[in-house]
DNA sequence: AATCATTTATACGTACTGTCTAGCCAAAAG
DNA sequence: CTTTTGGCTAGACAGTACGTATAAATGATT
């Protein structure tokens, strides 16, 4: 009746190993040209040598399992790198520096972080679950903006989310993904991305006389 | 032996009401909340009151039948009027016009837009079909920045690319898709977009010696 | 040695895509 | 009017995938 206590201990390496091991599988399926079409529950769990009943224990679902992946990644992708970012006197400087981190995100797990963002399209609850870890994106950008235009003295009310919602749209994996083709290279984007950002802050209205219609 | 000349004549507005019919409901279960996952041809075929083989004859598979809702969708949405664009002999005020004629594209078909580009991530060969579509929008992008350039007389060789794949970006159906939040409306996106686009074939080098590390 | 959590093996149920075949129907061709 | 043609339909089928249920095997913990 009463039960016993019990502790994983060893056997905790053990699991998370596993765990592991099968975002690792799903992660180079994902990879591969096909995709999606190769990336079925059933194949994941082939490829890290594991039974298909173990992949539901760990992640529930289908779903489980690609938010397991996205959240591996940033794990991985240099987001901690964010902390020094906000540490950086210089609100302006900070931006660069914020830019910079997720230009190095995205290039890191880009063509999964594609698949990820599509299948978030279709499914809409994977799709929000990706959305409320994107928010942090936003509220970082919140956060310098509002740094910017203290020190700036530009307190024109509209005007900060204008500037919050352009920065977050010029930082997101979209924009990276569009602008860096070619022989464009990550620091390219970078400096583009870069460059459109300062312009979105300045704010300054369009002049020579060509509204848009 | 010898086949007997058939043509549909009176037949073919019938074959194409049905088409329309199809693609019609195709559209209005892609709109609903649950997406992708209430569109299975099945679906489809009964909210058109059609069997599922019609479906396969006129579109041959899900994808066509995606592809189908695509085309549809740049028929009716405004897509005639770049026609009128790239007659304006001011190319600053062409962009400004190619800008809101595709604002007002992605606003006439927001949601099924969305689902279309997200499933054509997941599946390879409907996303180079659509690709290949937008490329037609760079083309286009590409005179106009042609044009600018030799009006201004702003000949910097690689800033042409950057120029062209910058306008391409910010006039993208994802730009628009994440600043059309919140109180902001279309002709607010257009606005924002159009300074941003304004920045971008200016092409100044960022000031203040903020340069990305 | 008993207990517990992880992992496995196997079988189901359900849903969807895509193919095939045979047949129905109305318009076109003769 | 009769025959032909092509779009549409009906039903069955194979293949694949997700998710669930159940019982059992494994090996560390107590």
């Amino acid at each position: 009746m009463s039960p016993r206590a019990y502790r994983l201990g060893r056997r905790e390496a053990d699991t998370e190993k596993t765990r592991a091991r099968i975002v690792a599988a799903a992660r180079r399926l994902l990879l591969s040209p096909r995709g999606f079409a190769e990336s079925s529950i059933d194949a994941v769990a082939r490829e890290a040598g594991v039974a298909r009943m173990t992949v539901y224990h760990r992640f529930g679902s289908k779903r489980g399992l690609l938010q397991g992946i996205f959240d591996d990644l940033a794990a991985r992708g240099g987001m901690s790198e964010l902390r020094d970012v906000f540490r950086n006197p210089d609100p302006l400087a900070a931006l660069s520096e914020f830019i910079s981190v997720f230009t190095g995100f995205w290039t890191s797990g880009r063509v999964v972080i594609r698949r990820l963002h599509g299948q978030g399209v279709i499914d809409p609850a994977l799709g929000e679950a990706l959305r409320e870890r994107e928010e942090r994106r936003r509220e970082g950008l919140r956060v310098i903006v509002k740094r910017i235009s203290e020190k700036e003295g530009r307190p024109r009310a509209a005007a900060f989310d204008d500037a919050v919602d352009t920065l977050f749209t010029l930082t997101s994996f979209e924009t990276f993904d569009s602008l860096a083709r070619g022989k464009r290279r990550p620091p390219d984007v970078t400096a583009l991305v870069h460059r459109l950002a300062l312009a979105a802050i300045r704010g300054e209205p369009p002049r020579g006389g060509n509204k848009p219609s």
